[in-house]
DNA sequence: GTGAAAGCGCTAACAA
DNA sequence: TTGTTAGCGCTTTCAC
């Protein structure tokens, strides 16, 4: 079923059909109604590639991110989704899954699709990939890699506006030794978070303690292997940061199963704010990054670039800010750690 | 930058680009290299859409999710993904967000990009949408829906296997009076879920009371709201079944600020076993839906009708079976619910 | 207001 | 082994 049976059917041309389908109003409302009459009744839908081919251009964004299975990504991946559609675009979804091997793969089969721009939220930047886009002139729209250049911009989260809003909340109750759990090591965007976190102490004249700054892996594993790891300390901090809320969720479930109860002797902050974080025991004390804000940036960014592809990117920057819920509170003793277990 | 570029560049003809590109062996090897050499140069990704229009085929499955948000879904889109990398075949994804308004629109735009079938996780099925696949030729998979026809297969989970486990689990903790919450009114996967549940009672020679029929909406919120009903209730159960973790997930958030411990004073069972159940406090029991194997049976049910989209459709179905863990315990007299709370 | 026809980038006969 | 060429289904001048 194509154009030109509906043409048949109508009794008309093939390009008055087409102009009817894409709304033109250079046709008589009568033969137009004829037109539309056939296309409800064989539900045609055109073909795209061919519309696409022939205009030269489509209106799909391609997204590309590590792991689906973090909450943050679905969350964001709505928010996407839904400012897309009232700008009628489209959106092609990869995952890496961590396997930066995966990326030019991924990459490929969106440039195959002509996408008008990609998405990049995973970190596994490789030159390789990105010299790819550019050389098509697609567009590339970054998380955090704060890198621009002609035809690729960087939305880049403000970390001191959160970080720096928690360290306060933790120094007011008292809490002097922070520790830190990273995300996984090698990739920019643990790099921006831990450095903010320590210029975040030092504004707040707080130490920063080396063997305090952990590493993660931005799951719920890693921050239980981490917790552990502090929890073995001779001296350990009273309270931390996690890299993410999942990091945050596995220092809580090896914080109970010591009996150690949060926030009575230990406190943590996550960051993200993935909505299970108020749905766990204890509701999780987290740094907000709005995952809406965050996709509109980046469609704002795609769509500028789409514009012009060829123009120098631009920065476009998200801030964060302290949710306080109950996995923080005032600090004990140092020794209350080994005072809490059971 | 099209392929007749990439032919003047290395001196020969585009049907042997296409060739090359195409991986024929009908290329003397050194011409091949040629080419290779170049379309390497300039990383050249040939226009997809192109190839598809001659070819009259894509090769991508479009999958319908209700809710990215619901961790079940990203968990299957994992496995989904990773089955189709294997096949070399893409994935359209489209979020209902339970607005049936929304599916017409999905399903169209699927359409449009030449998808060769449709997986439809989503429930909330009209008849319009279903009709314009049909229409279009594009065999139809859906999920539970139990209804099978020319291009339009079906995966239906098998509750039994599971909930009967879950109910005798439940009995020989000495549980008497199970109560369930169920998904969204109206949906047919609700219903099946709920059918099979008492299907389950009754054959483990379980009293089934309706009053203990509650109804959620698959969402965290639901089985909080549930959960607080069944709390004021004269003559409240013991137990609880819920139609999926997240709503399991509701139960215990009011369970554990009202002060009812679990499994002391009260057990719950989950359904999907998400990622997620285990990293809760109490981990929790769940009849376990295997993703991947959910995925597989799509991916199947898409290839087959693929193959043949006018064909009848046929039946998948998934099993399920009972994950224990620390949700459930013996059951006690049924006044510990208000002796329990603080 | 409507139709004829060219051509988007590619693949696959068919020719050479 | 390689090249020429006819479309795939659509949009869009350009004529009428």
């Amino acid at each position: 079923m194509d154009i030109v049976d509906i043409a048949k059917l109508a009794g008309v041309s093939i390009a008055t059909v087409s102009r009817v389908i894409n709304g033109s109003n250079e046709v008589r409302p009568a033969t137009a109604e004829r037109v539309r009459r056939v296309v409800n009744e064989v539900k045609f839908v055109p073909n795209g590639n061919a519309s696409l081919l022939k205009q030269g251009k489509s209106s799909s964004y391609g997204l590309i991110i590590p792991d689906i299975t973090n909450p943050f990504f679905p969350e964001f991946i709505r928010s996407f989704e839904s400012i897309l559609e009232t700008k009628n675009k489209d959106m092609l979804i990869a995952t890496t899954d961590l396997h930066a091997s995966r990326m030019q793969n991924v990459i490929h089969r969106m440039l195959a699709r002509q996408v008008n721009g990609v998405a990049l939220l995973a970190s596994e930047i490789e030159t390789e990939p990105i010299e790819t886009l550019i050389r098509n002139k697609v567009p590339l729209v970054t998380l955090d890699r704060r890198i621009i250049g002609r035809g690729s911009s960087d939305v880049s989260v403000h970390y001191p506006s959160g970080m720096l809003q928690a360290i306060a909340h933790l120094k007011k109750l008292r809490h002097r030794r922070i520790g830190y759990i990273g995300g996984s090591a090698g990739l920019s965007i643990s790099d921006h978070r831990e450095q903010s976190f320590i210029k975040a102490m030092k504004k707040c004249d707080l130490r920063v303690d080396e063997s305090l700054l952990l590493i993660g892996n931005y799951r719920v594993s890693g921050g239980e292997v981490a917790m552990a790891e502090i929890l073995k300390m001779r001296n350990p901090p009273t309270a931390v940061m996690a890299a993410n809320d999942l990091t945050a969720i596995g220092t809580l479930r090896v914080l109970h199963r010591e009996g150690i109860s949060v926030p009575r002797d230990f406190s943590i902050v996550g960051f993200d704010d993935i909505e299970l974080s108020d749905m766990i025991f204890p509701p999780l004390t987290t740094i907000r990054l709005s995952r809406h804000e965050l996709a509109q940036a980046f469609v704002d960014a795609l769509e500028a670039a789409a514009k012009e592809p060829h123009a120098q990117g631009r920065r476009y920057s998200v801030r964060t800010s302290l949710v306080v819920r109950s996995s923080t509170g005032p600090a004990r003793a140092s020794m209350a750690l080994s005072r809490g277990r059971k």
